[in-house]
DNA sequence: GTATATAGACCGACTGGTTGGTCTGTACCA
DNA sequence: TGGTACAGACCAACCAGTCGGTCTATATAC
């Protein structure tokens, strides 16, 4: 039923959109790689953003199925969630263009900004990776952890933030913050230093609006 | 030393690329926005690429300096990665509209699409968040963690993978996904489930491939 | 105190190139 | 014969950036 050029242009454009993104793809480029034409790509999708939305469909659909499954494979909730992260990180070997289209910063900047821009964030990465990395190396982390999986995984949690944080929303953000550092602190801290630091791992405010 | 007009520019943008993102812009938005002129805007930017700049520098720059801050602060690493993590999501208080433009996803689709994507994301949240609360009722996750925040920092985690993963990086999908799991558990079972459910909470491989 | 010079802030019509999408035509197939 | 799949010339709208010019304020000269 599928067309083997619709498909073409999906995957076509997939590879030009993860390189350029969204907006540094026009659908001339699109076809000419995929040596067709501006008839051959209207024939099958109705603008531009319909691609778009056949894009997300297709990783969106997966996760979805593979919840569901979670959800009556197991009968804990902890078995539960354990299965969901395993099929949502999955997705990302599976669907990493698709999902790149649509998380990617899709802003291109001239290069020179670009570079200015990347310089410091890379310095932000580095002073979180070394105060991971000394933190194993003076036991108080897990060493089994990856540093960089570590320090990835809390700059993701963090960034997210952005997508639903409202400021009159319920919880104000040194309560999100401290909920934050909650589920990482005891995700990484070794038996012994959560003894130690006891008072910062169940959001007391001990610490609370020194930053 | 810094004009007024050019504050105004900045903060107006600001307003609109939250709402419409920043290809959903156009300058001339923007100078009509401020009562000013395309003149106006060019005298203090050289391009819509600068002002871009500009509104990130501004909360990267923070970040870091407070980032420096907690590692001269403070002597361990627990305390410096706690504190990081404190003013790392303060930020998203302080600049939440500067962030926003960088990683809002500034696709706007068409009505339709939109709306179909957003059902399919919602259901998948639906799903996460209903798992989390019933492992808290039965006892499993600790219930002091609100539940909607725990959901969304396991969201932002995974969802920030796309950024880094490679397919012929070091570790494999599979690894990575225990490595998640393994912080998202220990951080929010409770010692009597982590007790029952031991094997899961160190990379064990139990599971490994069923999804 | 007044005329002149100079600089910086700002104006807005205009341009050159681009882009999503349309439309007519054609080749092929049932 | 009619319908589907595709080709490619064409168009109208758009948009970042330019450029000649104005207006105001301050400095300098006399």
């Amino acid at each position: 039923m599928t067309s083997e050029l619709k498909e073409k242009i999906i995957e076509t454009s997939l590879a030009l959109f993860e390189k350029h993104g969204f907006h540094g793809v026009t659908v001339k480029d699109i076809v000419e790689a995929c040596g067709t034409s501006k008839g051959g790509f209207y024939h099958h999708f109705q603008s531009k953003d319909e691609l778009l939305y056949v894009i997300h469909d297709k990783f969106i659909s997966y996760v979805l199925t593979k919840a569901h499954q979670a959800k009556d494979t197991y009968d804990t909730p902890t078995l539960q969630l354990y299965a969901i992260i395993q099929s949502f990180v999955k997705v990302f070997d599976l669907y990493k263009p698709h999902i790149s289209v649509f998380y990617q910063e899709s802003l291109y900047l001239k290069p020179r900004f670009d570079h200015l821009i990347k310089k410091k964030r890379d310095q932000y990465k580095k002073i979180l990776f070394d105060v991971i990395r000394n933190g194993q190396e003076k036991g108080e982390f897990r060493k089994e952890l990856v540093a960089e999986i570590t320090g990835m995984s809390i700059l993701g949690m963090v960034n997210w933030t952005h997508k639903w944080y409202k400021r009159d929303g319920e919880k104000t953000i040194e309560e999100i913050a401290a909920i934050f550092a909650d589920i990482i602190l005891n995700g990484i801290l070794t038996e012994d230093a959560k003894e130690r630091y006891h008072p910062l791992l169940h959001q007391s405010p001990v610490m609370k609006n020194q930053f």
